[in-house]
DNA sequence: ATGCATGAGCA
DNA sequence: GCTCATGCATA
């Protein structure tokens, strides 16, 4: 019984379904026009070397707080990327004391006083340079809220999507306005007993232009404010869009009989263990963007594969460039 | 809910 | 090779 699910087997990518054009044809132009891109990085890493390498392992293995109570550690946080319940931010993992793990550090280091506290300290400058080039800096004039007046027909038609308009500035929501929106949607979704992953399936059938389906991650995400401020921004009027003509499909129609879903498994996923990612997230404390070299010494350092050691970077960088500051206001 | 991954578009 | 949007697999 292999049925709708998505796609069955790997499909290329290439002959997917566009998806949503205008959306990331906006996103890449608003990316190109907001990005600082900070590329000044190289020197610090050039000159230090081993020791750096060696440090962050050092750090890694000592958990990086030997006595401290955690939080003065990473004064440097990004405003955007620091909030709510992010589980998986270094910050929380590395806050752990570890004596033991102080007094067994692999690796000779060239000072006498290996403190965590210090190095992260002194290497703040630097850190400050290359990775924290970032303040929000919301540009847009920022028109209120400009809900489609599609709840006022009875119909379940598709709401005019008001996107990729070409000439027009980004709609740029406020991140209130989208928090606040995130919200009602979940709970409006879930009053009508629908998943994140029907929501997400259900997406192509509103047939909006370069709309397909989506999955129940990226819908988890969107309610969890867990996406970029402009994917937030670009997915709204979509999800705002289904919303509506589910709710109206609703009144129309009582009963409804679920099909269930059959199961098919494939890809596999590869987990790095405790020890290494603590290292590597010391070495990202360090230098989040190493150049192809460094990460191909921290690979061979961790025996991990340079390309999983690659990617995990780029993630943490997305990570730490999501949007998200708790009503700063 | 989130970790690791892919792929498109850009430089 | 990076960023960004997004997804499969999994804790």
């Amino acid at each position: 019984m292999a049925m709708d699910a998505k796609q069955p087997f790997a499909v290329p990518a290439a002959l997917q379904e566009p998806k949503f054009p205008g959306l990331h044809a906006g996103a890449e132009a608003m990316r190109r026009v907001c990005l600082p891109a900070p590329q000044l990085q190289g020197n610090i890493f050039g000159s230090f070397d081993e020791s750096l390498l060696a440090r962050a392992e050092a750090l890694a293995a000592a958990d990086i707080a030997p006595h401290a109570k955690g939080h003065h550690l990473h004064p440097h946080f990004k405003p955007d990327a620091a909030f709510h319940a992010m589980s998986g931010v270094p910050c929380a993992a590395a806050a752990l004391p570890h004596p033991a793990a102080l007094a067994a550090h692999p690796h000779p280091l060239p000072h006498p006083a290996l403190d965590g506290g210090d190095l992260l300290e002194h290497l703040s400058p630097s850190l400050a340079a290359a990775g924290l080039a970032e303040p929000p800096a919301l540009p847009a004039p920022l028109p209120p809220p400009p809900l489609p007046a599609a709840a006022a027909g009875p119909l379940p038609v598709p709401v005019p999507v008001p996107v990729g308009v070409p000439g027009a500035p980004a709609p740029a929501a406020d991140p209130r306005e989208l928090e606040a929106f995130a919200e009602r949607f979940k709970q409006r979704r879930v009053r009508l007993g629908v998943t994140q992953a029907d929501v997400g399936a259900a997406l192509a059938a509103l047939k909006l232009p370069g709309v397909g389906s989506l999955s129940q991650s990226t819908i988890c995400r969107f309610e969890s404010l867990t996406l970029s401020h402009n994917n937030m921004t670009a997915l709204r009027p979509v999800l705002q869009a289904w919303l509506e003509g589910a709710e109206a499909a609703r009144r129309a129609r009582p009963p409804g009989p679920d099909p269930p879903a059959g199961a098919e498994r494939k890809r596999r996923r590869t987990s790095i263990a405790a020890p290494e990612r603590r290292s590597l997230e010391a070495y990202f404390a360090l230098q989040p963007r190493p150049s192809a070299e460094k990460i191909a010494a921290i690979a061979e350092k961790l025996d991990l594969k340079k390309n999983v050691v690659r990617v995990w970077f780029c993630n943490q960088r997305q990570k730490q460039k999501r949007m998200k500051y708790s009503a700063v206001h």
